[in-house]
DNA sequence: TATTGTTATACTCTATAACTATA
DNA sequence: TATAGTTATAGAGTATAACAATA
């Protein structure tokens, strides 16, 4: 329990916090010059063609995406009035707004996927060996599966009421 | 070259997008409640505290920090207002500005640093072996370089003048 | 009472273009 | 002419709090 992370782990955080930091940015630049969707809203119509009927809920469609329920009802907004996706009320439960992806929608996810698979391969596969590849699928799912499960910080704000 | 990434590839992108996401969020939120500095705030002051007599240019200080001239403008603008770094002529080259970090502003880096690390090691590095560590840090580093490398997108776009 | 979602609002960040000044 | 930096401005994203409706 040292004050400080050794210089290992302080090079490793960097290198991680730069290194995603530009494939941030190139990706959303291909999101946006090829489909004008920012990655939110990439990531939430990926989302609803990848779903059972084509459709979430609005809750459901936060999940691990949005950090604030406006923030998603202002992305789902925007999708609606690009005609990317229907909002209706869900039957089982009419609090609920069912959010479906439309024609439109996929056809836009289908047209952004091979630019956003380029710059992905181009920026972070290339460089890696099949070697590389699965010790970084390995670690990053466990990461990503231990930080899913921290309840004190924002992750789990969803439940939060006040 | 096939079309689409290999389902390994894919969901190594997912995890380390969605890990990261989470990561920079619970960091924004340390700095913001314990220092008040958003990440890219806490960045350049963590430069300019490093940097041989705490002091820097502009165009060093935006080094891999920033994508637009503006941009740095005004975050370096904000930290002046709060009196955490000074601005003033560089002697050598009149049209730089050179940046210093003052005593208040190293003090708040020293006052925020506990807290990151604490988060830092409590998303990232608690579920990692050391062997983990140094794997992640090899691949991520030389990802980064590549990344640093390429020409195409954002990256250099400090040299583009129009 | 708790949950789902929306609205209104305000704030931060970022980026483009036009501009000044120096090399 | 090219470079360093600023300004003005506009747009996008995000979050908080107050609210309405349903479970």
């Amino acid at each position: 329990m040292a004050d400080a992370l050794e210089p290992e782990q302080l090079e490793t955080y960097f290198a991680l916090m730069e290194a995603v930091s530009l494939l941030q940015h190139a990706v959303e630049q291909q999101l946006r010059a090829e489909g004008d969707l920012s990655y939110v809203q990439f990531q939430l119509l990926a989302r609803l063609a990848g779903a059972p009927e084509r459709r979430l809920t609005m809750t459901e469609l936060a999940d691990g995406v949005v950090y604030s329920r406006s923030g998603l009802t202002h992305q789902a907004g925007l999708l609606e009035k690009a005609g990317l996706v229907t909002r209706g009320p869900s039957p089982e439960d009419q609090r609920s707004t069912l959010v479906t992806i439309t024609e439109d929608g996929v056809a836009r996810v289908d047209k952004v996927l091979p630019g956003h698979v380029r710059v992905a391969r181009g920026l972070l596969f290339d460089p890696l060996s099949d070697r590389d590849l699965h010790a970084l699928g390995d670690i990053m799912a466990r990461v990503r599966d231990h930080m899913r499960a921290q309840p004190p910080r924002s992750a789990a704000s969803r439940r939060r009421a006040t």
